[in-house]
DNA sequence: CGTGTTTGACCAGCGC
DNA sequence: GCGCTGGTCAAACACG
């Protein structure tokens, strides 16, 4: 269960990139850590500009790994007890109420950060179909940021993938998407736009911690 | 009626 | 220790 190194195990590579026709993505290759800014640094500027060549064409993406290091990871991650306690139906007969604290948030369990894959859509829309079926939890305005954060969760019973969505202040046009965890089931819906995506960011994530290598494959 | 969204409150972690 | 911020819960609500 902790194989987290590919963020979408169920994206069949059943779609070949050459045949698709939707090569209007660029993807770029952000180096770990806060190059992909969640934060408020201003150095999200570089990127930008990146998606300031504004090629009219299709959606710019932009993929990082968010490093899980003990600063960031403190306070972005979650405790993962938590994700993991709803992740099944609550109606479990074991269920104790007495177990729940009173606000639902449970503590205790060791905190284990499950890697975070980001990476930036140039898009009108906010959310990308990406074949899966999300439930939105909870928004909650970020600092530095005009624009909400949207906090999804997958569906699926028992898949604890869960994502956040967030438009930059700074370009409006471009919308963040961070994803945690692995989905335990094939994907609902075939997307090939998406598919083709997804492809790259297995390879992406399966290089571990530096994909800024391989970069040069990416573009065709 | 089932599913998903909205929204205010709560909690934990971190910095000062 | 206190305040701030981000993440989550859950009841109420909306929609097909």
């Amino acid at each position: 269960m902790e194989n987290y190194h590919m963020l979408f195990g169920a994206a069949t590579a059943a779609t070949q990139p050459s045949s698709s026709t939707s090569n209007s993505y660029n993807f770029l290759a952000a180096g770990g850590t806060s190059g992909l800014q969640l934060r408020d640094h201003d150095r999200g500027r570089q990127q930008q500009q990146q998606a300031g060549h504004n090629h009219s064409g299709g959606p710019l993406f932009l993929a990082a790994e968010l490093s899980n290091s003990s600063k960031d990871a403190g306070s972005g991650a979650s405790p993962p007890a938590a994700a993991a306690g709803h992740g099944e139906t609550s109606a479990g007969p074991g269920a104790a109420e007495a177990d729940r604290a009173p606000a639902g948030k449970r503590k205790g369990e060791k905190k284990e950060r499950r890697p975070r894959y980001a990476f930036q859509t140039r898009s009108q829309v906010d959310i990308l179909d990406d074949g899966y079926r999300w439930r939105k939890y909870g928004q909650k305005a970020v600092k530095n940021n005009k624009f909400p954060r949207s906090y999804y969760r997958c569906t699926h019973q028992g898949c604890n993938v869960k994502k956040q969505v967030q438009r930059l202040s700074r370009d409006e046009a471009v919308v963040v998407t961070t994803y945690e965890g692995t989905h335990t089931h094939p994907i609902e819906k075939s997307n090939d736009n998406f598919e083709h995506i997804l492809t790259q960011m297995q390879i992406y994530s399966g290089m571990g911690s530096n994909f800024s290598s391989s970069s040069h494959n990416m573009f065709h």
